[in-house]
DNA sequence: TATGATTGGTCAACATAGCTGACATAAATT
DNA sequence: AATTTATGTCAGCTATGTTGACCAATCATA
């Protein structure tokens, strides 16, 4: 798992250190790619660290283009978080070299293997994030 | 990978937080633990880390007594590490609340799904990386 | 309408775990 | 004897997490 998770990162932290990004900046970017118009505390709902941790980093993304900001249209208090076209630009090229690992696995592997693989590695989740992730995604997960 | 590589960890990120120790020092008890007498400089080709790095966490481990170090025999430079008693008892304790993880999986998704998450894995690692562990471990891998 | 809860932010300080660079020592190799 | 190797140490930097305290705007409700 140590190997797998640091390899299949890896090619993604060097394109972002080179923005003098880092792996936090691409949670960010991928959640909110997700979901958009998602709010600040859902972000941490997903993520899990304290404000002051997403803080410093949703603001140097926002500071640098990456994403932006609008007030909720329910709850003016909110800020709905979307990516600009720079960072949907960015969020594509991340996944991309992401995604190309998961194709050459599925071409390697055949599409069981990869079944069994989101299978087990759904069964690896809390019982609450498992919940939740099938809520989500409904046809993908379980 | 993020949701699954988080609460894979999770567990046993609170046993060690409790001792006062980190996820750093559970990747080299557990190494060491794989590969007793290993070295310094093969221990650090695993990690892929700065030997400054691994100097901090190692250097606690050997203090609090999880690892003793022995010089070398055909190399007196060397320092050979390997897991005390209280370190064997440790990394069992880790590996244990993992284990459990691949054993719920196992039940819930059987083993045609837990082979093919082996496969997808390693289909995601580096190929450098997957030759090594296919050399290290020639019956799980591939 | 006043009050309290919610959403979100800020400042300050700290911890962990990575990094670089420079330099030291002992042992092995040539 | 000189060089390379295995390892260590000091100093300082960065990224990303943490706590705690406190502030402001907005929303919901008694």
């Amino acid at each position: 798992m140590f190997f797998a998770y640091r390899d299949f990162t890896g090619e993604a932290d060097e394109i972002l250190s080179e923005l003098g990004l880092g792996r936090a900046h691409h949670r960010v970017i991928y959640f909110v790619g997700r979901q958009p118009d998602i709010t600040v505390s859902e972000l941490l709902g997903i993520l899990k660290i304290t404000k002051q941790s997403l803080s410093r980093v949703l603001s140097h993304l926002i500071d640098t283009g990456y994403i932006r900001q609008t007030p909720g249209v329910r709850d003016k208090r909110q800020r709905l978080l979307a990516l600009t076209d720079k960072g949907v630009a960015l969020e594509a090229k991340l996944t991309e070299v992401q995604c190309r690992r998961f194709a050459a696995a599925y071409s390697a592997r055949g599409g069981d293997a990869v079944d069994g693989f989101v299978k087990v590695l759904s069964s690896l989740l809390d019982e609450d994030m498992r919940d939740q992730l099938r809520r989500q995604y409904p046809d993908r997960i379980d």
